[in-house]
RNA sequence: GGGAGAUUAGCUCAGCUGGUUCAGAGCAUCUGCCUUACAAGCAGAGGGUCACUGGUUCGAACCCAGUAUCUCCCA
């Protein structure tokens, strides 16, 4: 036998998941005998590239697939990518300048045309990175939220909510992303923190020439869109300014002022110059006083030319730097203040928000929101971990109308058509739209020509939403077999930032749709964060790349090594030192493998482990049970700390120990047939986190038929063997008499190779005689003797009752040894005083329940028993 | 500013209904070992005022009130 003393997994990896492609074992089939187990990728960006957020997520999902899949379920887990319309039109925009190529000068469909060559070319990659990492996708299921059938789902969703009156067309002061060129919804905005500067700003008094106003503001390139000043009417302060007119500074124009309850008396100056166009609290004054409304910026965040010609052409940035310049000139700026405030940024583009005035689609949500937070308040969803329950609450009591127009190509086009008097009709395609507009305008001499559709494209979080159901095509076929099988799904396996934007969408979208929810449990994973805990980010240049470390350490060892440390909605601190205990782990099961493999038996050797094998037996079946119900509780990270430890510390460090023939003795034929058995559980337990590895063993230990995969094998159901509880017990006795003669070793320095003798003080010699070979063993002992009385020259200790000696010759400190028995007397008593004192209190007895009564007289009989061993023991040295 | 959650060993976290020798796990640390599966390893050890202050209780890491600090969500 040649096999490496380390475990490859290059070697091994690509060649697995090849043939279970082969096999077809990750493709999932309507099969009514079989319970249905699905999963929808929460799909990633079809431009996109694996990052280590990915790796976690997706990690998660195969563990609970692959389970699914061993537990005999129909398991379907269903890949596939999203369109991003404002990221992917972005790089297309970004690759088409580098071309020398404007997107202004190209139609929509010559636009569409490079977008979909580059997709073509690039999209996608994110889903064959997961193949490496071992992914249990059903590939044949790979769907994509801008492919023709998904758009139809989108578009026949947008006709049906537009005609229950759900969206609406409406003029609001949107979310203006200057850089994406488009409106984003309200979720889409992020606040951020930032330094900012206050302009305190004279505004002349018409009346009274060279008598000012000061009005403070953080935007003074919008001064120029000005209709008015408003003060507080209940601020002593301007009272008797109310009614005047005041000049714009630099502007001149002149405009009123004005009193509003919305200006806060202690902001800045008290002052509020009011801009409707490009401020949401100003434009509900506007509205209350009647105010027009001057619009001075570019959609691209330029100034138009309302602004002057000083300033039309130039960034909003600019046009502040420069302004504030021109006032200073001009004596119009009485100060700049430093003050900290909130900057709403993009969550796409990461560009400042605008809030701007336009004409927008929306969804309206409270129908919608009713249901959605209904299931999740009576658990018909869990979330996992529940304290997301709060936020879902609070978000989804407090939805406004959703915006779900874009100002992109990239993505779904509204299906509106326009009719030559601006009025229009929803309508699923060009034909159906004419047919309506002829109905509706009372024209039948409208031709399709006449109709000019509507050129926004919808938010793509509107295709997302539907991924449940569109991905069964539940939309355009409602009752097909795939849908009926495997909707609802079951596990939804997702990050906390996307609650909202997705996960509550996708809730609300099942409800209205299939009037059922999508899936019965949320597991929502915490962000990978770097050691400082800082978030993983391209610019920090913190992050591994993925593909790296699995090239490096192998799919198994990340895998593991990601969900050792993540509990649910906790973020992953990430650490390499995790990815090596991974790594360290891969190595410490070929290596157990390894010894098996190596084992000779001899058919005249009779069943020589049975203690060893009762004892693991039991194990097993107590492990598998804590696994299970760590798994039902979705607490990933102590699943696998399970499996891990039964692996680590019970198989190989305490059975193989047990059972090892010595160096190349023969084996039982017995003990070599449980052994490779308990293997194999071993193997199915471990698949789901390390697929790769148990495949490549499951294959070595044995002759397999052509289906016989671990990874469809049946997953363990134990129950535990008769007498497990006792064969427990008293394993746990022996394995505390090899413990306290391996801790003498370490004090005394004597080598793990050198025999030492024991010797047994015990009434109870039943326990210590049965499992003397083992002890003998485990502890390397030349011989295990009873005495009557303390041999000389000995140290000691105490286990279950009973005094142990090891003999030792010339190396005994005697009066160290009294003083470290006389601190364990010291702790034993203590202990069993404090014991006492609670058995001495009526009201103890009174109150507490039998079983714990009990159990305190169990601690008081142990601890008198331990307190009689330790005297005996300091008496016997006298 | 409003709300939610958290604070347990050097780090990351468990700790269920208040009661087991209950103060735990993994990693890290320290000591000793190249013991024929594995040094990516083996054997052992040390380490915590359960954030703080009060309260309830026979009994509190756990329940209650307040304080401090941190994180997240919303404005």
């Amino acid at each position: 036998m040649s096999l490496a003393k380390t475990y490859s997994p290059a070697d091994v990896e690509a060649k697995w998941y090849q043939r279970w492609q082969e096999k077809g074992f990750f493709q999932a089939h309507v099969n009514p005998k079989k319970q249905p187990y699905t999963v929808v990728i929460p799909p990633p960006n079809v431009t996109g590239v694996l990052h280590m957020g990915h790796m976690l997520n997706n990690t998660i999902q195969d563990v609970l697939v692959r389970r699914a899949r061993m537990q005999g379920k129909e398991a379907c887990w269903v890949p596939g990518t999203d369109h991003a319309s404002i990221a992917t039109e972005a790089k297309v925009v970004a690759m088409l300048k580098e071309q020398g190529i404007n997107k202004k000068d190209l139609t929509r469909e010559e636009f569409l045309g490079h977008a979909f060559a580059w997709k073509e070319k690039y999209g996608g990659i994110i889903l064959e990175q997961l193949k490496q990492l071992g992914a249990s996708c059903d590939w044949s299921r790979t769907r994509f939220t801008m492919e023709p059938k998904l758009t139809e789902a989108v578009l026949r969703v947008f006709v049906d909510l537009y005609r229950k009156g759900l969206i609406y067309r409406g003029v609001r002061m949107v979310n203006w992303d200057p850089q994406g060129g488009t409106a984003i919804s309200d979720e889409e905005v992020i606040a951020k923190d930032v330094q900012g500067k206050m302009f305190h700003l004279r505004y002349e008094l018409v009346s009274e020439p060279g008598h000012y106003l000061t009005v403070a503001t953080s935007r003074p390139e919008t001064i120029m869109a000005d209709v008015a000043v408003a003060v507080n009417p209940t601020d002593p302060r301007y009272a008797a300014l109310v009614g005047q007119q005041v000049r714009i500074p630099l502007v001149g124009r002149e405009v009123p002022i004005i009193t509003d309850e919305r200006v806060a008396v202690d902001f800045g100056t008290g002052t509020l110059k009011v801009t409707p166009a490009h401020d949401l609290v100003d434009y509900e004054i506007g509205l209350a006083h009647n105010l027009p409304v001057i619009d001075v910026l570019n959609d691209d965040g330029t100034l138009n030319e309302q602004a002057g010609a000083r300033y039309a052409g130039m960034d909003r940035f600019a046009v502040r730097r420069l302004i504030a310049k021109d006032l200073q000139e001009a004596g119009l700026l009485d100060k700049i203040e430093e003050y900290a405030t909130i900057a709403q940024t993009s969550e796409r583009t990461g560009a400042v928000i605008e809030p701007k005035l336009s004409l927008q689609w929306f969804l309206k949500m409270e129908h919608l929101a009713k249901p959605a937070l209904e299931v999740v308040e009576n658990d018909t969803i869990k979330l996992h971990p529940p304290k997301f329950k709060n936020m879902y609450r609070v978000w989804m009591e407090n939805v406004r109308d959703w915006c779900i127009s874009r100002q992109l190509w990239w993505g779904q086009r509204i299906p509106a058509y326009y009719l030559p008097d601006g009025s229009f009709v929803v309508a699923l395609s060009a034909e159906e739209a004419l047919g309506l507009a002829r109905e509706q305008s009372g024209n039948n001499e409208l031709q399709a020509s006449d109709l000019r559709q509507d050129e926004d494209v919808l938010d793509t979080w509107f295709s997302s939403w539907l991924w449940p159901i569109s991905v069964f095509d539940g939309f355009d076929d409602p009752d097909n077999a795939d849908i009926n099988y495997f909707y609802p799904t079951n596990d939804l396996v997702t990050a906390p930032e996307i609650l909202f934007f997705w996960v509550a969408r996708m809730i609300m979208a099942g409800l209205e749709y299939r009037q059922e929810v999508p899936f019965r449990n949320v597991y929502l994973t915490g962000i990978v964060r770097d050691a400082l805990g800082r978030k993983m980010s391209k610019q920090l240049g913190n992050s591994p790349d993925p593909l790296d470390l699995i090239r490096d350490f192998g799919a198994d060892a990340v895998r593991t090594g990601m969900l050792f440390s993540s509990p649910a909605g906790n973020d992953l601190l990430y650490d390499q030192k995790l990815i090596d205990q991974g790594r360290n782990f891969t190595n410490k099961l070929w290596n157990a493998f390894r010894l098996v493999k190596g084992w000779e038996p001899d058919a005249t050797l009779g069943f020589a482990n049975a203690q060893a094998v009762a004892w693991f037996e039991a194990k097993l079946a107590e492990a598998v049970a804590a696994l299970d119900e760590h798994f039902e509780k979705f607490r990933m990270s102590d699943a696998l700390l399970a499996v891990y430890k039964l692996v680590w510390d019970d198989f190989c460090s305490q059975y193989l120990e047990m059972v090892k023939p010595a160096y190349q003795a023969p084996i039982d034929p017995e003990t070599l047939r449980r052994t490779v058995d308990f293997l194999e559980t071993l193997l199915k337990l471990l698949h789901p986190f390390m697929p790769f590895i148990t495949e490549e063993l499951w294959h070595e230990l044995a002759e397999r038929g052509p289906r016989d995969y671990v990874c469809v094998a049946h997953w363990p159901v134990l129950t535990a063997p008769a007498g497990a509880a006792e064969a427990l017990a008293d394993m746990a006795k022996a394995q505390e008499i090899v413990a306290g003669v391996r801790n003498i070793r370490n004090q005394k320095n004597i080598g793990p190779t050198k025999q030492v003798a024991l010797a047994v003080k015990t009434d109870d010699p039943a326990l210590v005689q049965a499992y003397a070979p083992l002890i003998s063993k485990l502890a390397n002992l030349s011989e295990l003797t009873f005495v009557q009385a303390a041999p000389a020259a000995a140290v000691g200790f105490v286990a279950s009752g009973s005094e142990f000696f090891v003999p030792l010759d010339g190396q005994v400190d005697v009066a160290a040894e009294r003083a470290r028995l006389e601190k364990e007397l010291t702790y034993a008593l203590g202990f069993r005083d404090s014991v006492n004192k609670k058995l001495g209190n009526e009201k103890f007895v009174a109150n507490a329940k039998p079983d714990v009564l009990e159990r305190e007289r169990q601690k008081l009989a142990d601890a008198e028993a331990k307190i009689a061993a330790l005297e005996q023991g300091l008496q016997g040295m006298e």
